[in-house]
DNA sequence: ACCACAAATGCTACTTGTTGGCAAGTGCAA
DNA sequence: TTGCACTTGCCAACAAGTAGCATTTGTGGT
């Protein structure tokens, strides 16, 4: 049994429903390769079954947001993208020039909510952030 | 002679027109208590000016992101907002119970700055970062 | 003071991501 | 197997943001 399984197994646990459209789509995201938009969800799923609606895609996505089951990620790109978040936390850096993503341990980030806490007795839930920036390569060939 | 007449005359210089719906646009942002959405700030600017368009807000807002002057953050609203950057770096910790927003100063990053950039080789521009959490009093106040 | 022209504006229509209402369908407990 | 609340699909609406284009307007040169 596949680990979405299990989330889909726990989430008929608390109580909602087991419908094939939730597999389906916990399926899409799952096999992804990490953030996914919900419109490539929605074509992943689409494979499967046809008649599979984009608010079904939202509606889902709501709920496991809901539980903490997949994170929202605004990576700047008009779009919100989505990734399970049992895969351990981690974080996003996004280079400005290329485009590409590289994961970034959450652990980096203690040092910052530590600070955070102590200093604006505030409690941060970083789930998952996006920083943009310049990745290595790009900078190397960049002009002047 | 504001500080925005002086961010006015300084787009001149390098070559863009210096026009009233510019202006308007600046002071709006300027006047506003922090960030500001492109909506607002075009009602803002319309109370002198009823017939700037909100197109015209969106390209001066592009202009002035592109030159630095202002940030467009996500605040998790659906819609971005704007900040005059000349304010000095800070950024937002918001409050996920009462929709507070503390100020963050800049050098709070600087660690996370540093280690991103000896870790994964990549130099990070965190102009303005969105950190949701709980602040003090709600959490006090929570049940459980 | 005037002219010419590129830059900027306003208008309109459009796209794209997301949400809401509602009737029909369907898991699931009894 | 039946009832009913939970879900779904459909469709229409929504908001933020963008594009095209004719008209207007700063601005530098005269």
């Amino acid at each position: 049994m596949s680990h979405h399984d299990e989330i889909i197994e726990a989430l008929q646990q608390i109580g909602y429903r087991l419908t094939p459209q939730r597999m389906m789509i916990l399926d899409a995201i799952a096999s992804s390769d990490g953030h996914t938009g919900a419109e490539e969800i929605h074509e992943a799923a689409r494979a499967a079954y046809p008649y599979l609606d984009i608010s079904t895609v939202y509606r889902t996505l709501d709920l496991l947001k809901g539980l903490h089951l997949v994170s929202e990620t605004d990576l700047g790109r008009g779009h919100a993208q989505y990734e399970l978040l049992s895969r351990g936390l981690h974080h996003h850096l996004i280079c400005r020039e290329c485009g590409g993503i590289l994961d970034m341990d959450n652990s980096f980030l203690n040092p910052l909510r530590q600070s955070i806490d102590q200093q604006y007795d505030f409690h941060s839930e970083i789930e998952h952030l996006a920083i943009f920036g310049m990745c290595s390569a790009c900078n190397a060939n960049l002009p002047g």
